[in-house]
RNA sequence: GUUUCCUUAGUUAAAUGGAUAUAACAAGCGCCUCCUAAGCGCUAGUUGUGGGUUCGAUUCCCGCAGGAAACGCCA
């Protein structure tokens, strides 16, 4: 709509391309101000004149030709020039537009491959709060590059390889036993590795031995290789099920282990290249010129490690995807990590390092202390979907309990509010876990959007048929209320793009709540039931177009809508 | 020690360099003979600190303070 008007006022204002235009029309803060306005202090210091003036002649040259620009009112107020559109030919091509395609959104990413890594956990650990986040993150980042027509390859690059395996093994042969890890599982698991760190802080040997049996695995050893692939099975199950919950699948669980082979060959790729030092019996890239600590490549015991595990990966993944992009949702401490890797791939000549992102988001903790299994300071994903199914359950007997699916419904709305709010602030954000915040179903929540959306259905299906082939009158739509709802469902598009630019899905959530917000200020100020047939058709379209959109954007964020709750 | 990130109502957070800084929660008041009160309306309350750039700074740059994180054989 903006684009629009603005090649229009081209040839209303001479002296002033589409581009600058473009540039210089913003929406202002306060909507009574006006739809749109033209701040006109750069031009004033361009021209050499006072704002206010050339808002004035801008103003008035517009005004005359409001008609063609589609354009109520004109007004020029302290250095901005205000303009108010026509709103019943705005709602009119805004709901056109609505109707198209996918609701109106461009395939801008038509044709073209993303490869994202996220996920990702540490087999033999639990799932906790942290992991929660870059699967939620990833899952939403996807399905909104989906939405822009982007093929997709989700990868869950399992931390499934390294030394913490040969200490996992080696706490495995003193502490346990294979009844024991059949019996308890990732918490036998936990418990031993927990055991390993205790231990080897008074034994250092230990650490050694556990390089040894990280050796023996990198070099096929089979009792070594038949021990990790057992843990590796127990830790699936359990994320599977957590994946379940979250309603989420992957392309391809592609994990570290799958690069170990390619590790060498990488190494030697490096040395061709004149990259490779040795360095205290290691091999590493030196990265001092570019103020970042050498890239480890081979330990001194011969064994890979993830910076060049990460590197392998990457030079398959291109070859095998031929991606435009490929996106790393880790946490923000992994920060340098990244740097260093994309420093390397640089280096080793490939022109697409330009095309790796590394997203970082910030760290989890619990009562402002650092998430800890040795010290019990930990929450575990399960458990928080669990609680909040209950608890969605729980408030639905209250509420509802007449309703027919309240399985299925309490699922929606506890994962919901969960899913929601891990997407709802930017990701750069450190979170303190609060069960009180993560179980709200009030205020700006899941709960809240999706309330909205079987509210709007409601009345759907008690005033939903319009009627044969009725010409909508679009007229009706034009009251404040009403516009800014029209306005808000109309920004969808923007909101998606801006969410992709960023890579931040809470561009979608807090749109996501504008959206009901305004429709709910609607829903009690534009009575269907009382309404002409004439506004009953105009705002059951509405309706229908903002229902829509609330379960488009919520599918975004990876929440379902419940058609009732 | 070096580097990175964060700091906005009581709390958690918004704001492509623009107009009177915006929401939610918590607090107080009001609204179910009216399409779902998981809702709506009203009241009160905010940019850590010192400079700089700019017509204009919550936003950009430089100090300082406070918080968090990373800094080679863990991932």
């Amino acid at each position: 709509m903006r684009e629009v008007l603005c090649k229009k006022m081209v040839e209303v204002l001479e002296g002033l391309t589409c581009e600058q235009l473009q540039a210089l029309v913003e929406v202002p803060a306060d909507e009574k101000l006006g739809d749109y306005a033209l701040p006109c202090f750069t031009l004033a210091k361009v021209q050499r004149k006072n704002p206010a003036l050339i808002a004035a002649e801008l103003a008035e040259k517009l005004e005359a030709a409001k008609e063609a620009l589609g354009l109520a009112r004109v007004q020029s107020v302290g250095g901005y020039c205000n303009l108010f559109v026509d709103r019943k030919g705005y709602v009119e091509s805004g709901m056109n537009k609505m109707l198209q395609e996918n609701l109106g959104v461009e395939q801008i990413g038509k044709g073209k491959t993303i490869c994202m890594d996220y996920s990702s956990p540490n087999i033999a650990k639990n799932f906790h709060v942290g992991h929660l986040r870059t699967t939620v993150i990833g899952n939403s980042l996807y399905k909104i590059h989906e939405k822009l027509g982007y093929e997709v390859v989700r990868i869950n690059y399992l931390g499934d390889w390294g030394t913490q395996f040969g200490k996992l093994i080696t706490a495995y042969k003193k502490w346990s036993s294979k009844e024991a890890v059949e019996k308890g599982g990732i918490e036998e698991l936990l418990r031993i590795y927990v055991k390993f760190t205790e231990e080897a802080e008074k034994a250092p040997q230990l650490i050694e031995e556990a390089r040894a049996w990280f050796v023996k695995m990198e070099k096929n050893d089979e009792e070594a290789l038949e021990i990790w692939n057992w843990f590796k099975e127990i830790s699936m199950v359990e994320f599977e099920r957590v994946y379940k919950m979250l309603g989420m699948s992957f392309d391809c669980y592609s994990g570290e282990s799958h690069y170990r082979n390619k590790v060498s060959a990488l190494a030697k790729e490096l040395e061709g290249k004149g990259l490779l030092e040795e360095s205290q019996g290691a091999k590493v890239i030196d990265l001092g010129a570019y103020d970042m600590p050498p890239c480890l490549i081979m330990k001194s015991d011969g064994g890979s490690i993830y910076h060049s595990r990460d590197i392998a990966a990457l030079l398959d993944r291109k070859k095998k995807y031929d991606f435009s992009k490929c996106l790393y949702v880790t946490g923000m401490e992994q920060t340098l990590h990244f740097k260093q890797v994309f420093k390397a791939i640089e280096l080793m000549g490939y022109p697409w390092y330009e095309n790796l992102v590394h997203i970082p988001f910030g760290l989890v903790s619990l009562a402002g202390e650092k998430l800890s299994t040795r010290n019990g300071n930990i929450v575990y994903a399960e458990d928080i979907l669990k609680e909040a199914v209950e608890r969605a359950g729980a408030l639905i007997e209250e509420k509802n309990p007449t309703l027919q699916n309240k399985v299925e419904v309490a699922h929606m709305v506890g994962i919901g509010a969960v899913v929601f709010h891990d997407l709802y602030n930017q990701r750069i954000k450190n979170v303190d876990f609060s069960w009180e915040d993560v179980l709200s179903f009030e205020g700006t929540t899941g709960p809240y959007v999706q309330y909205t959306y079987a509210r709007a259905g409601s009345v759907l299906q008690k005033y939903g048929e319009v009627s044969g082939n009725a010409v909508v009158d679009y007229s009706v739509l034009t009251d404040d209320v009403t516009f800014s709802l029209v306005k808000t469902l109309l920004g969808y598009e923007n909101a998606v793009n801006n969410a992709a630019e960023k890579y931040e899905p809470s561009v979608v959530a807090r749109y996501l709540i504008a959206l009901a917000m305004a429709f709910n200020r609607f829903y009690h100020e534009c009575p269907i039931l009382k309404a002409s047939e004439k506004e009953r058709q105009a705002r059951v379209l509405l309706v229908k177009q903002v229902q829509k959109v609330l379960a488009d954007g919520c599918g975004l964020l990876g929440l379902e809508c419940p058609e009732e709750m």
